[in-house]
DNA sequence: AAAAATAGATTACAAGTGTAGTCTTAAATT
DNA sequence: AATTTAAGACTACACTTGTAATCTATTTTT
């Protein structure tokens, strides 16, 4: 799988949001939450082409960019890799270390309720 | 929060099986899944040291090594930090996504079904 | 007692990362 | 047409990380 740096995630983050994109469009959406230089950002967008999570065309003097991956596969991988280091793959734990500290709210379960259900009508 | 490395938190993994223990162990437990160099996992035990996760004391020529921080705790940081960037700190997404690229089994499940079952006992 | 093994301390070194700055060239502005 | 601006390319640089090797001082072995 490709391995993105965080603020490489970041950056395309920010293009998954709405693409094809052009650097000022990415530069723009994230000017809201974090402080970087347009330089910065571009040496990240570089780096993931570099990589193969971006690719480009040129319009004129500009480069379109367009994500090569797809963001749930990338998180479903991401999720698995986490899960599979700090609870040896099964994800009850993860789930269960939330509810001790109180960080679940009467939505959060709900919505777990709901992925339950929609997984058993699922088997049958 | 403390900043662990990947291979750094391995070692602290290892340690958190059974402490306090010294270098030897340490190896020991981990010679099973790593082809890590002795050197290796000492400077890593060193640099644990530095960040404030591990404490010794001297016994005789060696150290005595013991967790500064618990397992529970510094996973739980990490879940919350995972989920933070990747779902917008909800957690239903992830295992939706586990549950939509069938990752999830039916023991998966009952222990899902046993964390909310908890949960929401505990509510009232 | 001399030699070998071992513990930790220090040093090494390339690749990756965060965070830009400079260079080159083309487009926009005056 | 001359100048300024802006796009991307290339360079920079300190810090972290993975992965040890070497140095120094003790212990063990022989």
């Amino acid at each position: 799988m490709i391995e993105l740096s965080k603020a490489e995630f970041e950056v395309l983050d920010a293009l998954w949001i709405s693409y094809p994109a052009n650097a000022s469009q990415i530069i723009e959406r994230l000017s809201d939450d974090k402080q970087w230089h347009e330089k910065t950002i571009k040496t990240l967008l570089g780096r993931l082409v570099k990589k193969g999570a971006l690719s480009f065309e040129k319009e004129g003097r500009q480069y379109i960019y367009t994500p090569c991956i797809n963001r749930a596969d990338y998180t479903q991988k991401e999720s698995q890799n986490f899960i599979e280091r700090f609870f040896s793959g099964r994800i009850a734990p993860l789930v269960s270390g939330f509810a001790k500290s109180e960080k679940l709210s009467q939505q959060d379960i709900n919505e777990l309720k709901k992925v339950i259900d929609d997984w058993e009508k699922n088997q049958k």
